[in-house]
DNA sequence: GTAATAATTAGACAATTGGCTAAATATCTT
DNA sequence: AAGATATTTAGCCAATTGTCTAATTATTAC
């Protein structure tokens, strides 16, 4: 599993809030893009890089690209997360959804 | 909070490994590097930003440094990452803990 | 088939990162 | 106070990152 890159992907606020936005549904990379005071192409690498990570997927709808949060793999990342330290994590988890 | 540093922080390999070694207790920052195949001064480094993450806490034992997991932190970096996308982390929970 | 729109790829750039060695600091032992 | 041990700080370097503009590819509309 590409555990390292998934992180490398949380690590940057704008594919954390990219991931945000997927999590309400899915949307074209216009649409994502017009969130952020960026140039398309920087959007563009940023996506590339969530690919990667396998944290989106994507299809083509026309002349556009659709992009969905990949939930099954954002899953294993928290999953992940919380094996780095499942003492910790436990009482988190608790609270979580009391 | 400096969310977006524990991400960072979390985004390394070796440094992931460190959290996970004081999941099961705190350890001197000579044992911690023992684990690595890493100089010593590159060591301190990353504790340095584990520590500017708050993600570890130290004190000091005669010589020695004694690192610890900040479970409270830790378990923050949780939640957070469950905000990105509570839709999809939703069952990761559920599994988590059956 | 030409032009317009949506998105990506290519290449350049400064800034950051993770590693190193050498030097500095803090503590303990004698 | 001098030496040994543990750790951190200071610089240095190559690799990676996030951004940009310009050029390219894919699709749609005329």
């Amino acid at each position: 599993m590409k555990t390292g890159i998934a992180f490398k992907a949380l690590a940057d606020p704008t594919r954390r809030e990219i991931l945000r936005l997927l999590d309400g549904g899915e949307k074209t990379a216009g649409q994502l893009a017009a969130h952020f005071p960026i140039a398309a192409a920087s959007m563009s690498h940023h996506f590339s890089l969530l690919k990667q990570a396998d944290l989106v997927t994507t299809r083509r709808d026309g002349q556009q690209i659709v992009y969905s949060l990949n939930t099954t793999v954002f899953q294993d990342v928290v999953r992940l997360l919380l094996d780095i330290a499942p003492r910790a994590a436990r009482s988190a988890d608790e609270e979580a959804k009391p």
